[in-house]
DNA sequence: CTGAAAGCGCTTACAG
DNA sequence: CTGAAAGCGCTTACAG
């Protein structure tokens, strides 16, 4: 590699031409003469000249760079919305400034003011999820800024959300796919917007297939493990026949894995279970063991960026001109569900896996 | 927020002196009459005068941008190093350009070549592990340059690892002072680099306590959980009396806690257990179960990325120079181990749990 | 079709 | 102690 850098003085002057006319050519701007072209094209070749991405951000006034504000990046779920998010943004030679808030809004505060002084391109925000709440960012951030695992519905923004209602959906047909009429909801907090959605989504689901929601209700808890051995005991006690459950994560799906079967229930030849959340994905490891809806997350982050990217590009799409989320997500299962503006996605896919051979 | 950004020059004419002297006073630049420097620093203050970065970049060449080059970014393993280091580098305002190699030699190549284009400041290689290798970053990309994650022992190249003999260490120093005396080791791979030095970091503490290795050496197997359940069977069926086990992986510890609860071992009371990586961390879920080794991989991104900014930042430190582990990591059991410039840092902890309550 | 020139907003010797 | 001036490497009207 050269030492000193290329510029394009130096192609001009290797070409015999003028600074302006390289740069012209070199951005494909049309009216040039073939042959200076041509030459002035195999000239920057020959000197594998790479144009100065500093001096051109200072006069464009494009900095190449992206805000990525965190509610809480090193959470388990933020972090794979994060990296996807950050993947399409290398993709497009965009790098990413992110500051994490950390629930903390002065340290919001802060990294907005640090961002704008920074002159972002764009902006991503990055919540924790439908169930937590926290104030958008300023009007006056006057930046394309995109939404994604936030809580927000405002047609007014650009959100990318997990859609619950069709993992609801999905959760109620793979398991009349498999033939059970009696089905129940495990769930997590009653009143959580994902709780909500997901059993909107499963519940009509069950209707429409003229199946009984048994116990006429999710059995709400929370997310945890000890939930699911709890629900369990819940569910064996109440001497209901039960021959399939949608438990609210995957963890609530081992505990009632665990205790169902400590109770003498064959999984899943007596009761069929479905999780949320496909937790154990290290490559290799994990050898999963019970059936579970990936949210799909780092897909999630990527499609946020995607749109900013897009936005950014100059982009005058809005409303209902805005892609489909079946264009965005390749080899998924997907639903586009446009409302406004908002772009909510189905970003799951099932993972079947066989049972547990561990007669442990 | 203005409309228009302040520039030096209004900032200048606002204050009756000249774009230099205001430019060198707002750097700290020494020679200034106390009331000149008041005068401009209260104009500055007063019009929120925020310096372009753009044009900051421009002059000096540095862009504020380093360069995050992943072998496989989307990993559940590689993506909290990737999060570690991008809020180091948020805090020092400095932007992440990533680019995923996904094992691709070719895409490697490229990435380097637009970093290199890009100027950026400096870069972080995140690598996937010490038991996997790829060729290091040519010589002639002439930036400052850290590894993590890497397999590297290279003392020519600063590499922040996790260090798996300190790790062995910490694992039987736990069973030891649980007063435990018949103690395996239930391993991954006979060939990998950690688990051979997990192994050296354990046969050492227990040899050092007078205490013989159950079997005389690991049992060898994979990461999986599977291999925790035979790796039972094996314990069980050997007639061998043991007490305690330092599995390879909390999936490994997992299926061994599955298998010998089966077998009717109580645990921890006939048998302790302890795992690595703290897999089940979702804040409130999980309620995680088992003793484990938490790796802190954040930890170990953030620390090679403040390193990083100190080179970034002029530092000439080098070779034994360098701030020990102990000084990097908070509120963690460290160890510093320095070899050379290589540094590596124990980045664990123990996690201790309460035994399952779960008697499904 | 091509080029001279201004300008982006700073920093940095250099002169006074 | 302060300021005039050059320069960083591009882009972009504008003129020819």
């Amino acid at each position: 590699m050269p030492r000193k850098a290329v510029r394009l003085a130096d192609v001009a002057a290797a070409a015999g031409v003028s600074v302006s006319t390289v740069s012209k050519i070199l951005k494909g701007d049309g009216r040039a003469s073939a042959a200076t072209r041509a030459r002035v094209l195999e000239t920057a070749r020959r000197l594998d000249f790479r144009p100065n991405p500093l001096a051109q951000s200072f006069v464009t006034g494009r900095s190449l760079v992206v805000g990525v504000l965190a509610e809480n990046a090193p959470s388990t779920f933020s972090m794979p919305v994060i990296i996807g998010a950050q993947s399409s943004l290398g993709r497009a030679d965009l790098a990413a400034l992110m500051y994490d808030a950390r629930n903390d809004p002065k340290a919001r505060t802060e990294a907005l003011r640090k961002l704008q002084a920074r002159r972002v391109d764009g902006l991503i925000v990055i919540g924790e999820g439908p169930d937590i709440d926290y104030p958008p960012v300023p009007a006056d951030f006057d930046v394309p800024t995109v939404y994604t695992y936030t809580s927000y519905r405002d047609p007014r923004v650009v959100s990318y959300t997990v859609d619950n209602v069709a993992i609801g959906q999905m959760a109620a047909r793979h398991l009349i796919e498999l033939g059970r009429t009696r089905i129940a909801h495990v769930a997590a907090g009653r009143s959580l917007r994902s709780t909500i959605d997901r059993h909107e989504g499963f519940a009509t689901t069950l209707a429409d297939a003229g199946l009984p929601l048994v116990f006429s209700g999710p059995l709400y808890g929370d997310w945890k493990r000890t939930w699911g051995s709890e629900a369990a005991r819940i569910i064996l006690g109440s001497g209901t026949q039960v021959d399939a459950i949608f438990a609210a994560s995957d963890d609530i799906a081992v505990g009632l894995y665990a205790t169902l079967r400590g109770g003498g229930v064959r999984i899943p030849d007596d009761i069929a279970l479905i999780g949320v959340d496909n937790y154990a994905k290290v490559p290799g490891r994990g050898d999963r063991f019970l059936t579970t809806i990936d949210r799909r997350l780092p897909q999630l982050g990527s499609s946020a960026a995607d749109h900013l990217i897009r936005l950014i590009g100059g982009s005058t799409e809005s409303g209902g001109a805005f892609p489909t989320a079946s264009e965005l997500i390749v080899g998924a299962t997907t639903r586009p569900d446009l409302v406004g503006p908002v772009e909510q996605e189905i970003d799951t896919y099932l993972t079947d896996a066989v049972s547990d051979a561990d007669r442990g």
